[in-house]
DNA sequence: AAATTATATGTAAACGTTTACATTATTTCC
DNA sequence: GGAAATAATGTAAACGTTTACATATAATTT
């Protein structure tokens, strides 16, 4: 293995000088860049990355941690992430928490000692609070959370709207005629379920809606009285013409109901659900969706991560960014032809 | 931050016993040994893997490279790769080739400066040899190949039998009652694919049927004519009561033609397509389909380079692993309820 | 042309481990 | 109990860079 003192004594250079070539950055003459780079070719030599890492303290290594990595919304934004920093000379090492606090707390030490420069996380399930990520933020390294947010001020996160997605898919299903809109609720402690069932109300009321307490209904797909309940739900009169799922899951779910109580979608019940999954494209009819827009989440956290590693003074104020969800009209909800 | 040196001044011992201590293997008095720990928990000691790097040569640090992260087959072998490596002290960097051969090499190039100890590539579709791999083979980087292999003695791989699959898949339909069996096959140029045809041809022949050649299908969905002929082929009469596809996506398009014309599954024709994408049981009727067994792949390919690394004597003969897939029978070819 | 300044190169000490080799302490054996 | 063998610890030199500081060279000023 060829290393720089080889190009040196090649060159007749000195070690430094070899060394400015490759930082780029330095003052060096173009004649001994040239005269450098030439004998680097010739010999062969790679630079050892571990050793500049060693005696820099910069690894160009950011963590990368997910609950698992072949959930779409996760892989989808690993594949963003590592191509916008693979462009700035990063690369990154892949963990996954399985969603317990306690590997993340490890994994988060395992990439301390690997003297990342930086870690992108979505944080497991079970993760409340930032305290395993103290030593993190006492070494200086750059956090940044994505997808799921812990609701803390001064740290970094990137995030869909939910409201936002929410409201515009209530708002499409209105324009599309519904009036008697049936929301499929998520568990209202999870702080992102919350607030698409704000944007969904809220949608309602700006259109002069009533917000009825009954319409709002927390399906639970593994139990039978639960999809009976919507079932009864489906059949009153009069009937909901509506249909705005927190999930897709649920969505499908409610889909397959309507079509065996022979309801027509989306003529007798326009339907869309949340997260646009692979899925959605491939149902009988085709489900629109709130897109989540993973890449963009995925690339603005890798923006946010370089714009904090080039920040010379460590005292950026933190950016929690909330990415505007697009509505994915399919068939399950497009009355109008216009 | 506090470092070998520190524990050693902290508890009156040289560097190397400290060392040894975090090696584990080495030789060292439960009493040094528990000392040494003490110590270095109370000073909230981490050892730098950077600097063990440098010094030992192995950075335990495994590259994995996919032409593209968030398609199934990559991110649920990536899933257990990662998970059964890190079980075994190491960490993967993940790279996207995004198909294209020269960005493959680049990766290739810079997984080399980074020291890993070895690298499971699946390549890109315009890699069609080796050759860029060299450099990693001379400086004795293990090599492990999987999903697509090239076709190549003497280099580790893991892939699905593709042959065996289709063999079952079609043997499946029979067993349903086919007689008459649609192979809607893929680019013969691609090996897979040919395996996949041979697989077809080999179950039909061993049950006594005929091989026609008229019913090996290339369809393209792209194309209204080649749509067509796939129309025209299922209503001859005596009309094909099973359909064989190489690819999940072409089962879809041929399902939704099926539907199209009236035709009923999996009574009149039963379908069974191939890769078990995530999308196959949202259909209507759900798709049979192979399953590619994308995490076993990993698993294997995972397991093979930790013998590669362990053997001490690096003259292994390579292995080839080929992972027979699973039939899921799902209602779109399920006729008979025993 | 000398003095000053700017620019390019050189010197050498880090960075935090691992590890061959040397030394010391401990056990075993006769 | 002392020699021989074994086990534990210590010494110090790497590993291949980066980088503060010193020096040499070139460009500018007066």
């Amino acid at each position: 293995m060829t290393t720089m003192k080889d190009v040196a004594k090649a060159t007749g250079l000195s070690l430094a000088t070899v060394s400015r070539v490759f930082n780029g950055s330095e003052k060096v003459t173009e004649k001994t860049r040239k005269t450098v780079l030439k004998a680097a070719e010739k010999l062969n030599f790679r630079p050892n990355k571990m050793a500049a890492a060693l005696r820099s303290g910069k690894s160009r290594t950011i963590g990368v941690v997910v609950p698992i990595i072949d959930i779409d919304v996760f892989s989808s934004a690993i594949k963003s992430i590592e191509s916008y920093l693979r462009e700035a000379g990063y690369h990154i090492i892949i963990c996954q928490s399985e969603e317990l606090l306690e590997k993340e707390g490890q994994i988060l030490e395992n990439l301390l000692n690997l003297q990342v420069d930086g870690v992108i996380i979505s944080v497991s399930k079970e993760t409340l609070n930032m305290n395993h990520m103290q030593e993190l933020q006492d070494a200086g390294i750059s956090i940044v959370l994505f997808d799921r947010r812990l609701e803390l001020e001064n740290v970094n996160s990137v995030i869909i709207n939910n409201f936002s997605g929410a409201y515009r898919a209530t708002t499409h299903l209105i324009e599309q005629g519904c009036r008697r809109i049936l929301h499929l609720a998520g568990k209202s402690s999870v702080s992102i379920f919350r607030e698409r069932q704000r944007g969904y109300e809220s949608a309602l009321k700006d259109h002069g809606l009533p917000v009825d307490e009954h319409y709002v209904f927390p399906l639970d797909l593994e139990s039978e009285a639960s999809l009976d309940h919507l079932r009864y739900l489906l059949q009153q009169d009069p009937a909901p013409d509506g249909i705005f799922a927190h999930g897709d899951y649920y969505a499908f779910g409610a889909l397959n109901i309507l079509k065996e109580l022979n309801l027509r979608v989306p003529e007798d019940v326009a339907i869309i659900g949340f997260g646009d999954s692979p899925f959605c494209a491939y149902l009988t009819p085709p489900l629109s969706s709130v897109n989540q827009r993973n890449e963009d989440i995925g690339r603005m956290a890798a923006e946010i991560m370089l714009q904090e590693l080039n920040e010379a003074d460590h005292a950026r104020v933190a950016s929690q960014s909330m990415i505007p969800p697009e509505v994915i009209i399919r068939a399950s909800s497009q009355r109008l032809t216009d």
